[in-house]
DNA sequence: GCCAACGTTGGC
DNA sequence: GCCAACGTTGGC
């Protein structure tokens, strides 16, 4: 049994925000093309804990939290050809893309912004503000975890 | 809308 | 296996 690890996930808030996680309660994290990001979520757990931050919009920043229910699964859409997602290199008996189910967990009452991170933490310690960083998962260490958690309040 | 960063593809 | 071309991400 190993500890549990905390992630940031990153979505456009038009393509898929907080709010649309909070109407829908969970959600299957799909679309995951790139590899050291999915390497990432496969190495999630169970009981994970990963903050939501919006990308591509302004400001980009941590608005929510949520939790990992189940990990290793398929990701649908690499064999739809009609999706947007759609890789016609993978197959069903061989699938290259995996994906996690998440469960929103709440929303903070306000956001940390991007600017506001890098005033508080190095690169070393969240990795997300690294520059030139466009993984859409990344692992956020505990230390910053529970850090950031303590700045950011309670859940609404 | 621009463009830096960087991953992927494919010719050789 | 190198690397130029190309596509995408995402901050600004």
């Amino acid at each position: 049994m190993s500890n549990l690890q905390y992630w940031l996930m990153k979505s456009e808030p038009d393509a898929y925000g907080i709010d649309h996680l909070r109407q829908e309660g969970t959600t299957l994290w799909d679309g995951i093309r790139n590899y050291q990001a999915r390497n990432f979520m496969r190495t999630m757990q169970p009981g994970d804990q990963a903050f939501f931050y919006h990308s591509n919009c302004k400001p980009p920043g941590i608005v929510g939290l949520m939790e990992v229910t189940e990990t290793q699964l398929v990701d649908p859409t690499q064999f739809d050809p009609k999706a947007k997602y759609y890789d016609p290199k993978s197959s069903p008996d061989k699938p290259r893309w995996d994906c996690a189910k998440l469960r929103y967990l709440g929303q903070f009452q306000a956001m940390l912004s991007l600017d506001q991170l890098r005033d508080l933490y190095d690169a070393e310690q969240l990795p997300v503000i690294k520059r030139g960083n466009r993984l859409s998962i990344l692992p956020v260490p505990a230390e910053t975890a529970v850090d950031l958690l303590e700045r950011l309040g309670p859940l609404n």
